[in-house]
DNA sequence: TGAAATGTTGGGGCG
DNA sequence: ACGCCCCAACATTTC
């Protein structure tokens, strides 16, 4: 007897439930499908396409080089493949877009009534989203009771599974990785190459490495750009080629700082779990007062935000560490965010647009809960009058100056405290640093502190 | 997981 | 020894 094993995001062999339910009923057909999506809104952005290129090459060699990839429907695909290779079981983990909810509810319907046996299992999230909820039946809107009340107390995250003995099957039909033609476009491949290692492999290695010096000094630590002590996980949980679960057993008893990162993967449940009871996230402010607010459309500004142009170094180097390395900090997404929507006063769908296409990690769930927590218009969201000064922020978490130095070269001679406010450094200072501002490195696109009050007088009349 | 303005306190210099 | 002022350091309030 022969079942399919279509793999999603969930690129691994460990902790694997759907794997293991389909490896205990029969021979297993491993495929990967690159799904058409409803719109480009859901089609992977660039650096994500990347990763995925080299995760599911690193998939099929675990596989033994048995694993075939389609593109396109996965409902005629799957029908297709049942019938020529005589299967008769198709297994999954789930997935929590709704676009994907729809579909999977769909094929699974359709399978069945096909006579297929269809199994679907949880492999992506510590609590299933319909399971929590407020005595009163309604989901949850603010994160501490969420996860202290909601998550914590209904159950402790399962143990996670061996990867199974498996009997492997290569299906005749479909293609090989290189007809997906995920590295056609771009020049990110050697980038996240360079800073990466994807796949299973590499996800319990950075794993291992975050256990060793990162989780010591993470509450703390994991504030500054420049240091190590942030996990580094984020694209390997996407994907799923760690799942969340060996990473909150993997910290259990490892030192204080463990209640703290394993609260922030309850961060990520609760962008999951948002995006499950609100599936127009991605699309609508989650506080509808929102709605009204102007926004700017400001295309120069917007462009240089993008490539790290600002003139504001903080920023700057936040932004080119996104473009060179398919990632950013987390300290440095909350002052570029801020940065974006209020110093600049633009929508927040715009910096979500682009972390989507830029980010190695680009997650629907966390993508779109972040960028409305850091406009203030999501669920338990960062305060309108919260306004990160990037100069401050950089004068505190970077506070030697490496982070902006490493990623801003040309301003590598510039001395503390100039090089978080170029433009107030004296013109001797400026020139014995080699640096003419407006040639070498921009003047600020906007005054820090007049932005400030604009943005606050705008915000406060939806808030 | 803010920043800036405003308020309070207490040590030290000085007449 | 005393009152006065200055101001850093810290606390509170406001947006």
């Amino acid at each position: 007897m022969k079942s399919i094993f279509w793999f999603r995001q969930d690129l691994r062999l460990k902790d694997n439930p759907g794997l293991v339910a389909a490896s205990k009923a029969s021979v297993v057909i491993p495929i990967y499908i690159l799904e058409n999506t409803p719109s480009d809104r859901y089609a992977m952005g660039e650096a994500s396409l990347c990763w995925l290129h080299h995760s599911l090459k690193s998939l099929n060699e675990s596989l033994g080089g048995k694993l075939i990839f389609f593109s396109g429907d996965p409902l005629k695909i799957l029908q297709g493949l049942i019938k020529s290779e005589k299967a008769e079981g198709v297994y999954w983990n789930r997935c929590y877009e709704s676009w994907r909810i729809k579909r999977d509810k769909a094929i699974k319907a359709a399978l069945k009534k096909e006579g297929v046996t269809v199994n679907s299992e949880n492999s992506a999230l510590l609590w299933e989203p319909w399971e929590i909820h407020k005595k009163d039946g309604t989901p949850y809107k603010v994160f501490t009771p969420f996860y202290r009340k909601g998550c914590l107390e209904f159950d402790l995250p399962r143990e996670p599974l061996r990867a199974p003995t498996l009997h492997l099957s290569k299906a005749k039909k479909g293609g090989s990785l290189e007809s997906l033609k995920l590295l056609s476009k771009m020049e990110w491949e050697k980038k996240i190459v360079k800073y990466w290692n994807v796949g299973e492999k590499g996800a319990h290695q950075q794993l291992k490495k975050f256990l060793g010096h990162g989780l010591e000094y993470y509450k703390e630590g994991r504030n500054f750009p420049a240091r190590s002590h942030i996990s580094r996980l984020s694209p390997h949980l996407h994907f799923g080629e760690i799942s969340p679960h060996t990473v909150w057993h993997s910290i259990k008893g490892k030192g204080p700082n463990e209640d703290c990162f394993k609260s922030e993967l309850g961060w990520r449940e609760f962008s999951y779990y948002l995006l499950y009871h609100f599936p127009k996230l991605p699309e609508k402010n989650f506080q509808e007062k929102f709605d009204a607010f102007p926004w700017k459309k400001r295309p120069k500004h917007l462009k240089a935000w993008q490539k790290g142009n600002t003139g504001i170094p903080m920023v700057d180097a936040a932004m080119r560490e996104l473009w060179e390395t398919g990632y950013m900090h987390n300290r440095s997404r909350m002052i570029v965010g801020s940065f974006l929507v209020k110093n600049l006063l633009m929508h927040w769908k715009e910096g979500e647009a682009w972390f989507w296409d830029c980010l190695v990690d680009a997650d629907l769930a966390s993508n779109s809960a972040s960028w409305q927590w850091v406009a203030g218009s999501g669920a338990d969201a960062a305060p309108y009058f919260r306004i990160f000064n990037p100069v401050t922020q950089g004068e505190k978490f970077d506070p030697d100056g490496d982070y902006i130095r490493k990623f801003i070269p040309e301003l590598k001679k510039l001395p503390i405290p100039y090089l978080y406010a170029p433009w107030t450094a004296p013109d001797e200072v400026l020139e014995k640093a080699g640096i003419e501002l407006g040639a070498d490195y921009p003047e600020p696109i906007v005054d820090l502190k007049e932005s400030r009050e604009e943005a606050l007088t705008a915000l406060k009349q939806v808030s």
